[in-house]
DNA sequence: AAGACGAAAGTGGTTGA
DNA sequence: TCAACAACTTTCGTCTT
């Protein structure tokens, strides 16, 4: 398709993820590079001789998403056979031990146990952030080390999972607040920041430092604005990094405050309000950082 | 009436002795 | 472990559109 070829076109730099609309957008032609990419989820073509022998069995492919990997068969609860005949007393008993025994072998040692759970756990608060698969998967992975290194004693598996979650999106650059996957949790924003930062410490999680410009289609596109502006907006980012003026700024922030500007340069204006309210910061924040922008970078304002 | 502005006081996290 | 510190928030009165 025609859409791939210009995604080859663009600089790898420039091509942004929007994964709330689920398109590839480049930064410097505002153009969206692909559609409707939902998620990546298997590829099911195999190409080489080795991958048609990994895909030949039988199964869905494997998942770290679920506890065992997707590999359990599940007894149905139905007292019937195959055929939908209702079973004999005496088998049916048979089956019911069975299916006990069978519950029992699959939740074996607690680490399975703790992973069922916190897989659970771990899908129930993805979709509520309608997280893409690979940071599902990512998150998975990361809670796994953290199981295997006895890092969740004593604390809760919700933590450390909401934990997890983060520190995916950090490193597929999938810009999620800390404040946004805290609010799903009872533990709070506190005790998964702390857990986040065990995570960062004890397992090798490298995680690159958040990038302003990655909040940019996110705000951009949940106010409705152009691709032309939200390419400015980047712009500003771009300069005020080469500046060295975002150090240690709340990236949000920056963020919104670029976009207010951009808004204001492109004629697209959105209030301070607005912005502040689906950055996740305050007015006064994305006040306090535009105007250090334009300070900084002498932009000339258009007067109200 | 709504938006923008900035001062002042409070909060939570980081850093360095 | 404690205090200093920077960034951010909350709140509020004032000015502008």
């Amino acid at each position: 398709m025609s859409s791939e070829n210009k995604r080859e076109e663009c600089p790898e730099d420039m091509i942004i993820f929007d994964e709330e609309r689920g398109e590839y957008i480049c930064l410097e032609t505002g153009e969206v590079l692909e559609h409707h990419v939902i998620d990546q989820g298997p590829e099911w073509r195999a190409f080489t001789p080795e991958e048609k022998e990994r895909r030949s069995r039988v199964g869905g492919p494997l998942t770290p998403t679920v506890h065992d990997k997707g590999l359990t068969t599940v007894i149905d609860w139905r007292d019937r056979d195959a055929t939908g005949k209702k079973l004999e007393p005496k088998r049916r008993l048979e089956i019911l031990r069975w299916r006990k025994w069978q519950i029992r072998a699959r939740i074996q040692s607690s680490i399975d146990r703790n992973l069922a759970q916190a897989m659970n756990e771990l899908e129930r608060i993805s979709d509520l952030l309608r997280l893409p698969k690979s940071v599902r998967e990512e998150a998975a992975v990361i809670y796994r080390k953290a199981v295997e290194k006895g890092l969740v004693r004593g604390r809760s598996i919700e933590s450390i999972v909401a934990a997890s979650i983060y520190a995916a999106c950090r490193r597929l650059r999938i810009p999620r607040t800390l404040d946004e996957i805290a609010e799903y949790t009872k533990a709070g924003r506190k005790e998964v920041a702390r857990c986040y930062r065990l995570l960062l410490k004890e397992l090798e999680v490298n995680v690159p430092i958040a990038d302003p410009i990655d909040y940019i289609p996110r705000i951009g596109s949940q106010l409705g604005l152009q691709g032309k502006v939200m390419r400015r907006a980047a712009e500003i980012l771009e300069q005020a990094k080469h500046k060295g003026i975002t150090a240690g700024k709340d990236p949000a922030g920056l963020a919104a405050a670029a976009i207010y500007i951009a808004a204001l340069l492109e004629d697209e204006r959105r209030t301070q309000k607005e912005i502040a309210q689906v950055a996740g910061v305050t007015e006064v924040t994305v006040r306090n950082r535009y105007k250090e922008l334009a300070r900084e970078l002498e932009i000339n304002l258009p007067p109200q």
